[in-house]
DNA sequence: GCCTTGATGATACAGCCGTACCAACAACGT
DNA sequence: ACGTTGTTGGTACGGCTGTATCATCAAGGC
């Protein structure tokens, strides 16, 4: 059997080709044709590996989970060696804020996703609360742990304030998406949460007022 | 001249049967004769009223904000007569929760415009930034009035803290919306915010664990 | 060496989309 | 009373969509 190609690389080709015009056009507006001349293989390519649409936008989905998962990690690690829950969680936080380029991306097109996902049973199926379940729980863990560490101020509700942050983050991510609100601002307001969970090991007065005027 | 109808309120009828169709197959799937039928009336007529489509979005948009706005105004009124800061505040926050049929459409509506907005310049325009702005400096009065009447802890930073329950409002709609949450746990999340800005002049202990259970 | 099988490409086909055009009706001013 | 004007409906037209069909080429097992 000819076997010239890896499956796995070109679906994954074609699912980051998807991304990109997702990104440029919106995922509204994707059609086979313009992910398959993103891709710059033919339109028959693209039915090849996927032989339908709603499965290319599955696996779109899927693989844009993973690459943001992939980010995430990267993210923690260029955090330092062995960093703290603090310093870990700031960076899962920070992650998921679109700052960048790819975390546009990836905000604009999981948002997008998301709220296919409504109205569309097939995108419905799985996806939607696995992930931020994971992240939720693993968010709780870390804090948790930190609280075992005397790091967290007394009184703090550890699952309570996972599920804030997490919401907090999001809702930020998209009023940046929008252009209401500056990066800037919106990790500054993420610090101060954290300030305010955890014990004061770091620099005093962070409440620099960036607030109100970023943007 | 004979005008047999309202042109408004034709106007206002077939805008919200847009909003119906958006909130039952998604915005993306909205065409014109969809809106035309569930309107009751011919295609001829939507074009007649608005000629194209994007003024028909951009109207529906319109009118989506107004609604909305109306309901939170009627929410707060409802909260009492002559309410605290706090409770409309909190007024205006579950407002903005998809917790029945019109607060679901609201939210899942306005995010479908919101990231169309980001890829077509012709909804990024005006509303998603004055809207939102609007909410913010609003909540901050309120906050800063009921700091000045000594309602609000000391040390609080009322602009972060409205911007912070604004994202939080609207990143646990979204998980509400995508079944991952339940509005009751979503409410006590925000709920256990006021209470840590609000002094306590509420009962005690409303740190019931209902976060984690709640779906 | 041939033929099966994987891989790629060009083209065709219904169906839906937004929009435009044309026809008809009803009502007010004159 | 008439015709102008606001109002409504039926229908047609390109263009684009996802999908299916047909054709071609390359490579490895027998």
């Amino acid at each position: 059997m000819p076997k010239r190609v890896d499956h796995a690389e070109r679906r994954t080709e074609i699912a980051e080709a998807l991304l990109r015009v997702a990104a440029r056009r919106g995922l509204h507006a994707v059609g086979m044709r313009d992910v398959a001349a993103e891709a710059g293989v033919s339109l028959r390519l693209v039915q090849y590996y996927f032989e339908t649409k709603e499965k290319l936008l599955l696996y779109g989905l899927e693989h844009l989970a993973r690459r943001f998962e992939e980010r995430a990690i990267a993210r923690v690690r260029a955090a330092g060696h062995r960093p703290g829950p603090r310093a870990m969680i700031e960076a899962m936080l920070t992650a998921a804020l679109p700052t960048d380029e790819e975390s546009r991306t990836f905000h604009l097109v999981y948002t997008s996703y998301a709220v296919l996902s409504v109205t569309d049973r097939a995108l419905a199926a799985q996806p939607f609360i696995k992930n931020p379940d994971a992240a939720e729980s693993a968010l709780a863990e870390l804090l948790r742990q930190a609280r075992e560490s005397d790091l967290v101020q007394p009184g703090v509700d550890v699952e309570l304030e996972a599920v804030s942050l997490l919401a907090m983050s999001a809702g930020l991510g998209t009023s940046i998406l929008v252009g209401q609100r500056s990066p800037e601002s919106a990790a500054t307001v993420l610090d101060h949460h954290l300030d305010r969970i955890f014990q004061g090991d770091r620099l005093p007065d962070s409440s620099t007022n960036a607030v109100a005027e970023g943007r």
